[in-house]
DNA sequence: CTATATGCAAAACGTTTGCATCCCT
DNA sequence: AGGGATGCAAACGTTTTGCATATAG
């Protein structure tokens, strides 16, 4: 999805709540969705930082604040991969995946996986169940070397 | 496991690192394992709870210090199950079992899938990974009132 | 115009830490 | 006796909130 998308979907998001539409809302909504930046899932503190570096102008709470209207227009979901740190994810309506993250250097890979998702909807019925959503994140080490070399530090292992 | 074979194994990983045995590590251990609280996952603050009920003079940054302990020891094993607080859940050496969280009482059940976890070391595999460990929660709601009736409320859509 | 949004600073929240004192070994 | 453990309160990092001001609709 790219920033203009985004940017409308957020639109008509606020249309539809009787809400304003913001040059900091534009802003933090296209820092979030900046391509240079495709396939991170950053922090508050990283996508402030982006944000400063467009307009410097702008607060630590306002970005808090636009991330939870994208959550809520699901343009972004918060992440948690063990670091310690809420990662929010730009999302594609529609689409869905899991996370690999590589504890060697960081990296979040992302995937999907038709059958892992009957099974799991089985594991629930069977215990009585019927799944909403679910969260899945594999942590692994690369084979040899990284996949995505990575300019990241290690990280600690997760929980 | 019973509190008191989880407190064995405290007792012989303080020995080896050269730790103290006090009755307040005692205690929470034993708050821990409490057979009445089997299948919880207590928050810091409801295993405090517990704590206070036996021991009114112990200190809640005892609980933190002495939940690090039996994590290391690998009596307790830290969760993020989407309510924005840490969960511990106490653990059987060698076991491993993923989560179901109901969307409407909140109450977790435990599972086991082969099927999957074969699936999960398949497709981290073919991105070239292997899996040291993973997480898996699979969010849902019961189908006629809940499998395990909770005196719990309800709870948000999970991040 | 008016309701909503902003920026700032303060508050809130869960967790960690410094320190004087206590107590296992 | 001495190093580790405790309890308290203060510090911490992250997130939220109150409020005066600014601004979209």
């Amino acid at each position: 999805m790219n920033s203009d998308d985004a940017v409308n979907t957020l639109v008509s998001y606020l249309e539809r709540k009787g809400l304003k539409f913001t040059s900091q809302r534009r802003t933090i909504t296209e820092a979030f969705f900046d391509p240079r930046f495709r396939d991170e899932h950053p922090s508050v503190e990283e996508l402030y930082a982006r944000v400063r570096a467009r307009d410097a102008r702008i607060g630590y709470a306002t970005v808090y604040r636009t991330l939870k209207l994208l959550v809520d227009c699901h343009l972004a979901s918060p992440r948690q991969f063990g670091d310690n740190q809420t990662r929010y994810e730009p999302e594609i309506p529609g689409e869905h995946h899991d996370h690999l993250v590589c504890l060697d250097c960081n990296s979040i890979v992302e995937f999907e996986n038709d059958e892992i998702e009957a099974l799991q909807d089985r594991v629930a019925q069977e215990l009585g169940f019927k799944i909403e959503q679910h969260r899945m994140i594999l942590y692994a080490r690369c084979r040899r070397g990284c996949v995505v070399p990575g300019d990241r530090a290690p990280r600690p292992a997760p929980q």
